[in-house]
DNA sequence: GTCTATATTATGATAGAC
DNA sequence: GTCTATCATAATATAGAC
C-alpha cells in the first residue's frame, strides 16, 4: 500500500476509536509505520488528513447507499438495511459510538468549518430514507421529517449504548425502531 | 465567592461548551480571573477538577430530581417534567449538545474511569423515570427499559438537533417523544 | 491562600540530507 | 519520495516567594 493510503487508513481507524483530539500524529505515523516528518509531504496538516478522512467515509457512504438501491428491491427493504447496521456494527458501535455521530460531537463545539463535510455524510443517509420514505406515499416534507426521526433514533440508541457498553440494549432499541416502521404505511 | 468555587464554575461551564479536552486549565483560570499557578492549590489536576465538576452536576440533578417528586403529584407530570428539559434548555442544547451526553460521548472512548460519575447521572435520570413508568403499572424490567428507551430517543434528538444546529428539529422530535408517552398507559 | 516564575512534556509543524 | 533531526508552541504541573 502507498505511503499515503497507509496514513489515511490508519488516521481513519484512530480518530474513530480514539477521537479526533486525542489521536496524534505521532499515534498516526506509528500506527502506519512511517516517520512522523514523511507526514507533511502527503498532508499539510492534521485537519487536512481529517478532512481526506472525511471524504474517503462520504465516498464509502456514497457507494453503500448507491448499492443498496440497486440490489435491494422495496422502499421498506431499502430502510431496513439503514437498520441493520446497527446490528451488523454492534459490537464497534458498543466500544466507540456512532462513527458519524461521535465525530459530529466531537467536532461540532466551535469548529464548524472541520464539520461540514460530515454533516454532508450525514445528510446523505437523512436523503436516502427520505426517498424511500417519499416511495411509500409520504409527502417530501413528511418523509424528511420520519428519516430524521428514525436517524434520530437510531442515534440516541447509540449513545445510550455506547455509555453503558450494553449491546442487548442496543438490541432492543433496534427492535423498538424496527416496530416503529413496521406499522406506519 | 471563594476561589475554588469560581474555578469550578468556570470549568463547569467550559467543559460544556468546548468539551473536557479542549478546555485548558489556562482557559478556565482566565475565564475564573485567578492564574494559573493558583489552581493547584485547590486541585491537584485536570482530572480532578473534572471530577469536581461532575460531583456537582451530578449534585445538582439530584436535587432537582428530588424536588420534581415532591412538588409534582403524578408520574406522569413527573415524566413530562422529564421531557420538557429538551424544551426548557432547548438553545443550549442546539449549541453545544446534552451535557451529560456529550461528556459521556468524549469521555468515552478510552476513559472508563473518568467517565464513571457521569453515568452515575444519567443513572439517576434512568431511575427516576424508571420509578415513574413502575407507578403507572410497569413490571420493573419493562419501566426501566422504557425509560432507558426514552431517554435514548431524547439523546438522538439533541445529537441531531445539535449536528443541525436546529431547534425546529428538536421541538418536533419533542412533541414526537411525548407523543409516544402519551399513548401508552 | 495567592501569585510569579519555571520545569517538563507532548504536539503540530519545518528543514534539509539522502 | 523518504527519513532524521529539530523548532515552536501550548499544556500540565511544580517550586518557591510573599
Amino acid at each position: 500500500m502507498e505511503t499515503r493510503e497507509s496514513i489515511l487508513t490508519s488516521a481513519r481507524r484512530l480518530f474513530y476509536v480514539r477521537g479526533y483530539d486525542r489521536t496524534s500524529l505521532a499515534d498516526i505515523a506509528e500506527d502506519a509505520g512511517v516517520p512522523k516528518g514523511n507526514f507533511y509531504y502527503h498532508f499539510k496538516s492534521k485537519d487536512d488528513v481529517l478532512q481526506a478522512v472525511l471524504k474517503a467515509r462520504d465516498e464509502d457512504v456514497a457507494q453503500m447507499l448507491e448499492q443498496w438501491g440497486e440490489t435491494l428491491a422495496t422502499p421498506r427493504a431499502r430502510i431496513e438495511r439503514v437498520i441493520q447496521m446497527l446490528t451488523n456494527d454492534q459490537d464497534q458501535l458498543v466500544r466507540f459510538g456512532c462513527p458519524v455521530g461521535s465525530l459530529l460531537s466531537e467536532l461540532g463545539k466551535g469548529r464548524d468549518e472541520l464539520k461540514a463535510p460530515l454533516l454532508g455524510t450525514l445528510e446523505r443517509l437523512v436523503d436516502f430514507v427520505t426517498s424511500q420514505l417519499q416511495a411509500l406515499g409520504r409527502t417530501r416534507t413528511r418523509a424528511r421529517q420520519d428519516a430524521l426521526q428514525l436517524l434520530a433514533r437510531c442515534q440516541g440508541a447509540v449513545v445510550m449504548a455506547h455509555a453503558y457498553r450494553d449491546p442487548k440494549l442496543l438490541a432492543r432499541e433496534v427492535r423498538s425502531i424496527r416496530a416503529s416502521i413496521a406499522t406506519e404505511r
